[in-house]
RNA sequence: GCCGGUGUAGCUCAGUUGGUUAGAGCACGCGGCUCAUAUCCGCGUUGUCCGGGGUUCAAGUCCCUGCACCGGCACCA
């Protein structure tokens, strides 16, 4: 039986589109999908969307939608995203599919067949003001210590598993398997963790109809959290088919970003545990990707811009610097400025350039045809040997960037060796025609093994320079072991225009991605690009709901102990209120008294640092995050108490 | 304030379980080649590995501590 291998990515919240973060986390993963593929595995490798989040509910009421139908349109929208990236993905599951429903179902009973789950009161200090639950460590003297008021005791029912149960045998486990979860960073925070604890967690929501419901208790649905790990037994078949289960479970494979591995690693592989199923046999928690140096915000319609970068220039360079040139399991940075310097470094000017004066010299010396000397020993043989060992070593880890790294050395070793042997002066000496003949096999066999090497990060670019270099016969066919040997035989060498051809002006493709943008309106439509087309517009009516107006700032103070919130007076035309502002990064309280604002003046109040806030100031957001305030052209002209619409 | 992260060449960053003389790319300087997308190859310059203390035969790496910067939350709903 072929050997196989199953993975997956977190499935995504569809709140809102994919942002570079999200398409990080694919990318790699499908780098590694695609790398087993090429090692023979028979591989499963599943993503998905998150849909029972009470914030998708809301969205989808907002937008005047079923929920269901909201999902739909999101779908269609990260599938684009992930077809755009190349993203080989096997199965797509939705949290809201029947198999799922099964899934939840089944898993929840057996882990309440095996006495885990307990319905019990979450109960606790309940803050009105705060509306939230307050911890012993912050009341002072028994009182909220923003409000100064007593808390009241609160009683809610839920149901909780005994998470805590399992925090021995969770710690014997990762004992027993060091790399169990991945990076070691990441292992020492949940070890931390486990050492210091466990407390039974909360796995139901009463009172919400977007869900699954729980089996002992219809009237409550699972927690989203817990739901949504199911997803990961559910799509291979668990509940629904116990053949296909029992071929793919368990996951070889869970790949996560760092801020939910715990999730992945304690929570998770407890539910397992309880219910008698295997556990992942590894968990990888990526880091993030900030773009232009500031994390990436699920908010910020402008962070979706690298993404175009796969529009100007097809995935596979965006791909080759996400996985090259960020370190796998550690934060990195995109910059339209360093990945331009990537691409002209490592495409255009290495890689792109050394396959074009392969095939250039392969024809103009012997006509395309390519084959190695009887007898001649390989020069490079040794070199492309070491680099696949190397390759395969940090690939087998999911050291992705070692493997790139490894893969580039053989490109650096093909451009030395052409140097080294002159293929143009061997050219010009009849009787050195097998040296000739033999170099030029040499290098055309050394950009065919670098080619396979960097195909799982650059399917489509690797494709072509496969079939440039003589390969007959499908990709499919290709196997790692076999394949990267280095191989004799006759060739017959095609040329192609350049595959990468130079950026020349520093931000070309950045600049013309904004150009891009205003010129696609050719489309005539109205399409905001920044706004998926399956968010919906909101109604006319919906949007005269908000209430804006002009206000005029009287007063402004800084809230002590707060670093982004002002205390701020404003004259709304019909009287005075206070508006707490997080504007303090970018405005001080003088700067502000006698200017024009714009405020929402129908927003429910809010108490934050214990000041009642009243209203809401508009603000844009510049590109570190720091608030811009909205003034008017002529604020003479509109006395406080106009309406802005 | 709490939690987490980072600090290595001019810039962007790698640095395996502690182990020789601390690396790569870009940039810069010099030289070479002409098959190639003005590409490629060779040589070269620049380091208080943030500071201080400790463990060790040996510390960029481990421990303690200080500083700086960043992020999240507390608080921008």
């Amino acid at each position: 039986m072929m050997a196989r291998f199953y993975l997956t990515t977190a499935i995504d919240y569809v709140n809102s589109r994919p942002h570079l973060g999200t398409a990080y986390e694919k990318v790699t993963a499908d780098v590694i999908a695609r790398y087993r593929r090429l090692c023979g595995f028979s591989t499963h490798f599943l993503m998905g969307n998150d849909e029972h989040s009470q914030n998708v509910y809301q969205r989808a009421l907002e937008l005047g939608l079923e929920p269901r139908a909201y999902c739909d349109q999101m779908e269609q929208v990260f599938r684009d995203v992930w077809a755009k990236l190349a993203v080989s993905f096997d199965d797509f599951i939705r949290t809201t599919e029947e198999r799922h429903r099964v899934a939840v179902t089944t898993l929840v009973q057996r882990i309440a067949d095996a006495g885990d789950l307990y319905e019990g009161e979450y109960e606790g200090w309940y803050c009105v003001s705060c509306e939230a639950f307050k911890p012993d460590k912050d009341l002072v003297d028994g009182n909220c210590s923003i409000h100064q008021t007593r808390p009241e005791w609160i009683k809610e029912k839920n149901h909780f598993f005994r998470l805590s149960k399992y925090r021995d045998r969770l710690l014997q486990h990762y004992e027993a398997n060091p790399t169990f979860l991945q990076p070691d960073a990441r292992r020492n925070e949940m070890l931390r963790l486990l050492e210091g604890g466990l407390e039974d967690i909360s796995v139901s929501r009463t009172g919400q109809s977007w869900g699954i419901p729980l089996p002992s208790d219809p009237s409550s649905v699972v927690y989203v959290w817990f739901d949504a790990l199911i997803n990961y037994i559910a799509a291979v078949g668990y509940g629904t088919d116990d053949e296909r289960f029992r071929k793919w479970w368990p996951a070889d494979l869970h790949v996560v970003g760092k801020d939910i591995t715990r999730f992945h690693a304690v929570v998770w592989p407890a539910m397992l545990m309880s219910a008698g199923l295997a556990l992942p046999r590894r968990v990888f928690g990526h880091g993030w990707v900030n773009w232009q140096g500031q994390r990436m915000s699920k908010s910020l319609g402008t962070s979706v811009d690298p993404l175009d970068a796969a529009d100007r220039l097809g995935p596979d360079p965006l791909r080759l610097y996400l996985v090259k040139e960020i370190a796998y399991g550690h934060d990195g940075d995109f910059t339209w400025e360093r990945f331009e310097e990537r691409y002209n470094a490592d495409l255009a000017n290495n890689f792109g350039n050394l396959v074009n004066r392969v095939a250039v010299m392969a024809h103009k010396y012997r006509g395309g045809r390519l084959a190695p000397v009887p007898g001649a020993t390989p020069q490079l043989a040794d070199r492309a040997a070491d680099v696949v060992r190397r390759y395969q070593a940090a690939m087998d880890e999911y050291q992705l960037h070692i493997g790139m790294a490894a893969a580039f050395d053989l490109i650096d070793a093909t451009n030395e060796f052409i140097t080294r042997s002159e293929p143009w002066v061997l050219a010009r000496t009849p009787d050195r025609r097998a040296e000739l003949d033999q170099a030029l096999f040499e290098m055309a066999e050394a950009v065919r093994i670098a080619a396979i090497l960097l195909w799982p990060v650059m399917p489509a670019s690797c494709t072509e320079i496969l079939r440039r270099m003589g390969q007959v016969g499908p990709i499919s066919e290709i196997r790692f072991d076999r394949d990267t040997a280095w191989a004799g035989g006759e060739r017959q060498i095609v040329k192609g225009p350049p595959l990468w051809p130079r950026i020349e002006a520093p931000g070309a493709v950045a600049a013309a991605r904004g150009g891009v943008t205003a010129s696609t309106g050719a489309g005539d439509t109205m399409t905001d690009e920044t706004e998926p087309a399956a968010a919906p517009r909101v109604s006319f009516d919906d949007f005269m709901r908000i209430e804006l107006r002009v206000a005029k700032v009287l007063a402004a103070e800084p809230i002590p102990k707060s670093k982004k919130l002002l205390k701020v007076t404003v004259d709304t035309g019909s009287g005075e209120r206070t508006i707490v502002a997080g504007i303090a990064r970018s405005y001080t309280p003088e700067t502000l008294i006698g200017r024009s604002v714009v405020i929402v003046a129908n927003l429910e109040t809010a108490k934050l640092m214990g000041v009642e806030s009243n209203g809401m100031m508009l603000a844009a957001t510049d590109p570190d995050g720091r608030p811009v305030l909205l003034t008017l052209d002529d604020p003479a002209a509109a006395p406080p108490g106009s309406r802005v619409r």
